[in-house]
RNA sequence: GGGCGGUUAGCUCAGUUGGCUAGAGCGCCACGUUGACAUCGUGGAGGUCACAAGUUCAAGUCUUGUACCGCCCA
């Protein structure tokens, strides 16, 4: 065995037997519910490659599914990616545009789609290398994607199901558009960004002004051009009671406000009541006027816009007027809302972000240029007041990166709202069962006492009430799910529609495909209400169409699967039918992802690829689906509680009466050098695969196991390559070249790019020294089992009694225990820091640092002494790589194959089982209650180790070589004298000595240097150097008269002895004579030095 | 603007229901190549727990406020 391990040619082998072994490979068998562990995996999208970040994710899931693996749980990992629609024809589009200067009219609908599934098989064979290469336990036979035929088909039927049920509707919505894609983009799509803009105040002229009346209103706004969308300007309903209820509501926090606050304060009192002069009139006067019916003209537009009042214009702000543009503004839109009556709505944008013809003159220009040329034409008009530059808060699109526009167009929504009667839940299941509505059903799911059928809820780890809280809040609202996507890249949505008004044209080819179960009809409005159809000539459909209005109606069909649509489409096509355009949100297919993959709503029939496992029933009579659903546990990070763990709750429920999952376990985020979120598109993602060629794969997990501590997130300082000198140049602190992708080497100043899709300058790799702990944790491992199978050629299993065995064999074993025990409570608390923590300590600090060291004599003595020394090691060893297995795979699978060669029987009392092939299916350790030892022995072993680090301190001081044995005479009598006795060998092989004297009267040579501890006082003979002797002694003498003292100080307080629990006085008490007696000791050993 | 979280050693992080000297790893200093390991060993130095007030016999821990940083939402 080398002295070095070797990851890089260590680890695909091991891969491979596994693979092999289809020791990932799940399948239903006869063990039970409680004898299954499903993960689900997050799915990564297909974009790009994995950073950090996803290591974390998914080495957090193997550790749990390794753990599980191994305590013999039917364990299914099910691996897969996600279209990702924005995203990834974000990507596709903008690489075309670079490279071939054609946009995605240019190619077509077909030829986009086909070139986005060459990027999609191009990057998922790169993380499927990836994840591969982290050691991930997934079964590969079961890989999904979100747009297979498995998939596919779950969505058609989801969509269907909602859509029969009423909870899918279209209507005009006002929905973020993003103009550079040409499509709707979702809330949490959005970055809110704070840009440089002014602030435009603008004059609309009275229509007729009587006298006393203004000429005209001041509004506001940082988008002029959207003045052309203006449809009635407004102001507060009753100015006088709003400024007088915030008078009194400033003056009320004047009084509480702490006295630094109050001087902002009394300036806005004084604003707001000089107002009731300044503002105040003319706004009542407006209120009237709007009464009237009153307007005032939009200039350029030349329309005559009305007066309005609502309680969105605030009389404390600006000029108390606003304009209401309900096209272009989420706020004016709830405004239109509430007027619908007496006011329009105004649609100025193309698509693409051109004004409209609607903009009259201004139509076929762009936004941001018709912004300039309004601006100069309301000027030459006077209707422009002041301009005042301002800092905007303005949504910018996390795909294109461009200025989100509130654009009013016709969307798909999903129903989140209660609806009356309740929705039905896992239809057609025995778990079936009413729930409010779609987001109340996912609440019921983490809050209050409801259960699921089957009796499960979902818990949060590891702080249920932050991650419980953040998911409560976001569903709490309700809001509607906007899933259409105006991409090409996607699920396309499954609905085609007809025009309501040529609806009894077609009667005669309609008739035959009403009533069908496979596909469902509804009507539908402008406005988003939706009605059954089934019939030709029903009195309701009549009369809900009448009530369409200038909206109109149509007739949406939805026809069910995939596999029958061609007859039905042609059928329905035949009919005048046309299909939407659009596709699916993609978190509608992820968020049927725990159940779509297992092929639902028929694994029996799921159309699965070459090589794959079936989903249906097998030998043991259950599906896939049957066996993996519910699972288990979701992992991922907290900014997906909302998007996707919502979404997987809700859909589950619906679709199939029962949660995904029962735990959501959150990790925390991986962060940069300068706590920025790690990203590939910043420029700060770290491979894994880099890291794992730096460090190996096991250095990297251990490390990942070990900054994974609870709810903190993960600073990470990255280093890059220099792709000139090769050292590594910490990123944080390194100087930008000409982007932000680029930085200069401090050492050449010669410039490089991270990103590597800078032409012509070099790319660096990046890199984190942070792992060089768990590579050096490896190497410790290596060698520590090096030189075990050194020693252990022979072993033999002979049942062993407690009495056969010596003190340390039964330390060791007693540690193994409690590591064992707190491996076990750590990971089901859902902290791997502190599992991977006790391993770690009880194999370096335990096994390597003490028990190695105390066996060496007895192995090198040989007989039977050495022949336990072996079967505990090799025992320990076992243990301890078991329990790190599912943290560091590959070394311990290596490891294991070594140690199974030389010692195949281990074990105590008893052999322990799967001592032969391989590790990865072997149990894991279940706690020896027999291995533990008495508390008392455990506290004696820890005062001969201190005695050791006494006299080791010593040595140090006195820089005695490692090689000259010491004398040591102890002066002790009693429990004490007994305790360093029973320990003597543990002090003669640990701290070098040759003898150990223990004598209670004892008494100090003038040359030896003395340590104390607790009440004994250890003589080390021939050392002394007064100076150096009396520094020591001094040194702690002081710090014990300053706990002394501290003590003491609590024992003098009276309310502390009489309030403070008992056992703290008592504990005080005891510990005080302690340390009294130890100095005492101390000082009389710094007396009897000569001076 | 609203909500959530963070601030502990030079760095990255632990620190259970308030209770004995606030810990770990890395880095630093000194010594060391003793037959597993220098990717190692032994010992050591290093912290007014962001700041302020409060509750308490007792506060890193609880309460309130302030500053700075981050995230989510509007």
């Amino acid at each position: 065995m080398p002295t070095q391990y070797e990851p890089a040619g260590t680890e695909p082998g091991i891969y491979q037997r596994w693979l092999d072994a289809k020791a990932f490979r799940a399948v239903p068998d006869a063990r039970g519910e409680d004898q299954t562990y499903v993960v689900m995996m997050p799915l990564p999208n297909v974009t790009g490659a994995l950073h950090m970040g996803h290591a974390m994710d998914n080495v957090m899931q193997d550790l749990l599914v390794r753990w599980h693996r191994m305590q013999g749980d039917n364990s299914l990992w099910m691996p897969g990616t996600d279209h990702a629609g924005i995203a990834t024809q974000a990507v596709v589009e903008k690489r075309l545009l670079e490279h071939e200067g054609k946009t995605r009219v240019d190619i077509g609908r077909e030829g986009l789609v086909e070139r986005i599934w060459a990027w999609k098989d191009q990057y998922q064979a790169r993380i499927i290398a990836q994840q591969q290469a982290m050691g991930c336990s997934c079964d590969w036979e079961r890989q999904r994607f979100t747009m297979d035929a498995v998939c596919s088909r779950a969505v058609r039927w989801t969509f269907f199901g909602m859509f029969r049920d009423g909870l899918i509707y279209r209507g005009m919505r006002l929905v973020n558009w993003d103009c550079a894609l040409q499509t709707a983009v979702a809330d949490d799509e959005i970055e809110h960004k704070t840009v440089d803009g002014f602030f435009y105040h603008l004059r609309y002229p009275v229509i007729d002004p009587g006298p006393g009346e203004p000429e005209y209103v001041e509004v506001a706004t940082t988008r002029p051009e959207t003045m052309l969308g203006d449809t009635a300007v407004a102001c507060h309903p009753d100015p006088g009671g709003r400024l007088a209820a915030l008078i009194d509501e400033t003056r009320g926090r004047i009084a509480t406000a702490a006295r630094r606050d109050r001087p902002a304060l009394e300036e806005q009192l004084a604003e707001l009541e000089s107002r009731l002069e300044t503002h105040l009139p003319g706004l009542l006067k407006l209120v009237a006027m709007a009464e009237a019916g009153r307007q005032v003209r939009l200039p350029l537009a030349d329309r005559a816009i009305p007066i309005i009042v609502d309680t969105w214009a605030k009389p404390e702000l600006g000029s108390g007027v606003v304009k209401i543009t309900p096209g272009h503004d989420p706020n004016d839109y709830a405004v239109w809302q509430r007027h619908a009556d007496t006011i329009g709505i105004l649609n100025i944008l193309e698509p693409d972000g051109r004004l409209n013809g609607n903009a009259g003159a201004y139509a076929g220009i762009d936004r941001f240029e018709a912004r300039g040329r309004i601006e100069a034409d309301l000027a030459a008009l006077g209707c422009l007041g002041s301009k005042e530059a301002r800092q905007i808060e303005m949504g910018h699109s996390d795909r294109s990166k461009t200025p989100i526009e509130p654009f009013l167009s016709r969307q798909w929504f999903v129903n989140m709202g209660d609806v009356e009667g309740g929705i039905l839940c896992g239809r057609g299941t025995e778990r079936s069962f009413r729930a409010a509505g779609l987001a109340q059903a996912a609440i019921d799911a983490v809050a209050g006492e409801w259960r699921s059928p089957s009796g499960r809820k979902i818990t949060f780890h590891p702080d249920s009430d932050r991650y419980g809280g953040t998911y409560l809040n976001w569903l709490s609202e309700k809001r509607d799910w906007c899933i259409s996507r105006q991409l090409w890249w996607g699920h396309r949505i499954p609905i085609w529609s007809l025009d309501g008004a040529t609806l009894d044209r077609h009667r005669a080819a309609l008739e035959p495909l009403l009533g069908r179960q496979d596909l469902v009809f509804r009507l539908g409005r402008s406005d988003g209400a939706s009605l059954a159809f089934d019939a030709f000539g029903g009195a309701e459909a009549a009369a809900f169409m009448a009530a369409a209005g200038d909206g109109g109606s149509e007739l949406l069909a939805c026809p069910r699967d995939e596999r029958v649509d061609a007859e039905l489409v042609e059928a329905l096509e035949r009919a005048g039918f046309v299909r939407d355009p659009d596709v699916l949100d993609t978190w509608f297919s992820s968020g049927i992802w725990p159940h779509s993959t297992l092929g639902w709503p028929d694994p029996e029939t799921a159309e699965i690829e070459a090589g794959q496992l079936p989903l249906g029933a097998g030998d043991a009579g259950k599906s896939a689906l049957d066996a993996y659903y519910p699972g288990s546990c979701l992992v991922t990070g907290r900014d997906i509680i909302t998007l996707w763990v919502a979404r997987m709750a809700m859909m589950g429920l619906y679709n199939l009466g029962d949660l995904p999952f029962t735990d959501v376990f959150i990790h925390a985020n991986i962060l940069d050098g300068k706590g920025e979120r790690m990203s590939k598109s910043k420029g700060n993602g770290i491979d894994p695969v880099d890291i794992i060629e730096a460090y190996g794969t096991d250095a990297m997990r251990y490390v990942l196991c070990e900054m994974q501590t609870g709810t903190q997130d993960i600073r990470l300082p990255v280093q890059a390559i220099s792709p000139f000198t090769g050292k590594l140049i910490e990123l944080a602190e390194a100087k930008h070249g000409r982007s932000i992708f680029t930085y200069l080497d401090p050492e050449t100043g010669q410039e490089f790019d991270v990103l590597g899709s800078m032409p012509g300058l070099p790319a660096a790799r990046l890199v984190s020294d942070r792992f060089i702990v768990g590579r050096n944790f490896c190497n410790k491992l290596w060698n520590a089992t090096r030189f075990a199978l050194l020693n252990l050629d022979g072993t033999r299993f002979q049942a062993l009694t407690p009495s056969e065995l010596e003190l340390e064999d039964r330390w060791i074993l007693s540690r193994l225990v409690h590591a064992v025990d707190t491996v076990d409570r750590e990971l089901t608390r859902y902290n791997p820091a502190a599992a991977i923590g006790a391993v770690r300590d009880v194999f370096w600090n335990e096994l390597c640092d003490w028990y190695l060291e105390l066996i060496k004599p007895r192995l090198a003595a040989g007989g039977d002494d050495a022949r336990v020394a072996q079967q505990v090691l090799a025992t320990v060893l076992d243990q301890i790589l078991r329990l790190l297995h599912p943290f560091l795979p590959f070394i311990t699978e290596a490891l294991w194959e070594r140690l199974n060669q030389l010692a195949p029987e281990r074990g105590i009392a008893s052999r322990l089982p799967d001592t032969s092939g391989l590790l990865i299916t072997a149990a894991w350790p279940s706690s020896q209650p027999d291995w533990r030892m008495a508390e008392q022995e455990t506290i004696d072993f820890g005062f001969a180790q201190d005695a050791v680090r006494a006299i080791r301190d010593v040595r140090n001081q006195y820089n005695v070589p490692p090689a000259r044995k010491l004398e040591v005479l102890i002066r002790a009598e009693g429990r004490g004298a007994e305790v360093v006795t029973r320990h003597s060998r543990v002090l003669a092989v640990m701290a070098g000595l040759e003898s150990v004297t223990i004598d209670a009267e004892a008494t100090r040579a003038a040359d030896a240097a003395t340590a104390v501890l607790q009440d004994l006082e250890l003589y080390l003979p021939g050392l002394i150097d007064l100076d150096q002797e009396r520094a020591r002694l001094e040194k702690q003498r002081d710090g014990l008269i300053g706990r002394i003292d501290g003590l003491r100080q609590r024992l003098g307080n009276a309310s502390f002895v009489d309030r403070a629990k008992p056992e703290v006085v008592d504990g005080a008490r005891q510990q005080l004579k302690e340390l009294e007696a130890q100095l005492a000791g101390v000082e009389a050993n710094l007396a009897a030095l000569p001076s």
